[in-house]
DNA sequence: GTGATAAGCGAAAACGTTTTCGAAGCGAAA
DNA sequence: TTTCGCTTCGAAAACGTTTTCGCTTATCAC
């Protein structure tokens, strides 16, 4: 049933000229003439040929596709990000292959060989927060292969372009703009330990309180290992009823922001009046929640293009023969002033 | 800079072997014997030898890679989707090579041609609304690469498979349960009148509005072009001011819905005593919404899952030169009763 | 000793392009 | 006439696998 699809050869008999003349009057070469390349389109026209990519990807030793490794693609962020990458890719005339690591180092090591495996130009990847070595990433660059990181990034894989989010500074002005609002007892719901943005929000969170002169209280950061919005409930609702308090929550996800919301709501603290909530990420869900939620955007779609753009500059340069300096880029995120903040008009 | 990967032959020359039977000892062939298989796998594993996958799909006539059309990827359905396509088709060692349309029909189209262009082994397509013409995808069942349709799909492509949700069984148990709750006035809030999806689910509307004998009051029908969350907030709220208001909200999409609540709560009008309300597939969002959602979920893994797998099967059907049946299914979904709707206890 | 069988491997073609090198033809300059 | 240059094209080698076919050699039955 699966009938052969024409080839350069099929028309080069046809014309009764070479492959090599055929190809080179498709690709429009100067030393081609303009008879010949007429003939040639309308034959090719006329019967429907499709190049094979393939086999021009294995004389070419380009495939034209690049890979995307995230860890979770139902995520408004992320896929946000992949929007952004596959509009410039596409542009440039290359393919997205895509994976998802489900935050796990396993499936991300072999997705990883799977895209090398598949030859691609390039890889955009996001790491999962279980990867603890980088070993399958020096893969694509001992072969000439670029990387560029993005969102989750590592430092671990040297001549690899970094392009993140300034997740200190978010969290910083977050905090900053509570403080702001009179809330003095900021509890912060952060996430796992080796989660490389949980870190940094943490330490925005931090900075914002001493440059405050506030004092950090260990008591109120908790660690939620799944940072849903469940955990969020659960733990601010057991600070809240805490002997001592806090009189805000700053959660470094959405999710947990939400579950701080809820559980505010649930035992009758009032938001913002009582208690100020912020969280980090900007989903459309914010805007829509009672009282809407204040929260840091991060700007997906621009981080996606970016990143896609920059891997492109590497393949050409590579192209050239020449090495690419890798790039380091923090892009600025916004914060969204809504009503869960909003003690002071 | 870049260096060479390791082939065969490299491998070959320096055991002083043939690639062929370098080839079937890697690949674990009967009749290469054990020694020599293991001296083989010994210097692959030392020399991180890693086999072109392109040289061997172009002999093998075979990408091992599954194009995906969908219309938008930041959404939480179709996302939802993919990761179920995903999960299927990694597991049977395929890749996933990714387009969106954007709902234009001219992107999908160049999408498909691309997709073809890379030889891969079977789409997935959902289709974009605007898309009126099919000729793109009978490209590919001309040239045996099997086609399966999923959510937005068409009978214009004879020979494609076809996996949809229930839209209108689940519209119609959304509005029965609005009745089943007392209201009787229950508006909708619906889409462009050329998407295939609304008008089923506005079919049920007014399938269920018959069951209970209710007139269907052309005034209680909104079209909405975007289907965004505003349109819904704006829709609602003019027929809450009308002379003689509806006493409950349907809304095709979770978008619209949660606008209807907004507006009720804008108004002062109670949710669920004064006015009840209904949505469209279920997001995160609803369960954390004040009141919560009523809403029909759609089973969007479940979806990209069966999709994939059927794609799969057809692929195999087509290896052993057997013309596969196209199959038509119907995913059923549930009704998920949340505060939103619940008057009675 | 002959023939059959099987195990283990290699030569070479094939997949469909692209590219290098050069050749043929032709007109013009010398 | 030779030489040079230009235009236009072809032969053939790549790219790295897989697969077909067949060749050894050894074993075994007769």
């Amino acid at each position: 049933m699966s009938k052969r699809q024409i080839t350069l050869a099929d028309l080069a008999r046809h014309l009764r000229l070479s492959p090599a003349t055929v190809s080179r009057a498709l690709k429009n070469y100067p030393d081609i003439s303009q008879d010949t390349k007429n003939r040639v389109n309308a034959l090719a026209k006329e019967w429907n040929y499709r190049p094979n990519s393939i086999a021009a990807g294995l004389r070419k030793r380009e495939s034209k596709i690049i890979g995307v490794i995230i860890p979770e693609i139902v995520d408004h962020y992320f896929s946000a990000i992949i929007k952004g990458i596959m509009e410039v890719v596409y542009d440039a005339d290359y393919r997205v292959m895509l994976c998802q690591s489900d935050e796990a180092y396993d499936k991300e090591k072999v997705d990883a060989a799977a895209l090398l495996d598949s030859r691609v130009d390039g890889l955009l990847v996001s790491i999962a927060h279980t990867t603890y070595k980088f070993d399958h990433f020096l893969d694509f660059l001992n072969t000439g292969t670029p990387v560029v990181m993005f969102d989750k990034v590592t430092d671990q894989v040297p001549g690899c372009s970094r392009i993140t989010v300034d997740d200190r500074a978010g969290a910083f002005t977050a905090v900053q703009h509570l403080i702001d609002q009179g809330y003095r007892r900021i509890a912060i719901l952060t996430g796992p330990q080796l989660a490389y943005t949980a870190l940094k929000r943490e330490q925005g969170y931090k900075d914002a309180l001493a440059a405050n002169n506030l004092t950090f209280d260990e008591s109120l950061m908790v660690r939620c290992m799944d940072v849903t919005y469940s955990e969020g409930q659960q733990y601010a609702s057991h600070l809240l009823q805490c002997p001592n308090p806090p009189d805000a929550f700053f959660g470094i996800t959405d999710n947990l922001a939400l579950g701080a919301l809820t559980a505010c709501k649930q035992l009758g603290v009032k938001v913002p009046e009582q208690v100020g909530v912020a969280g980090f990420s900007n989903w459309l869900v914010g805007d829509i929640v009672e009282p809407s939620l204040t929260s840091v955007s991060q700007p997906g779609a621009t981080m996606g293009r970016l990143a896609a753009n920059i891997l492109l500059e590497e393949i050409k340069s590579i192209h050239q023969d020449i090495t690419p300096a890798p790039q380091y880029i923090e892009l600025k995120t916004d914060l969204v002033v809504r009503k869960s903040s909003s003690r002071i008009s």
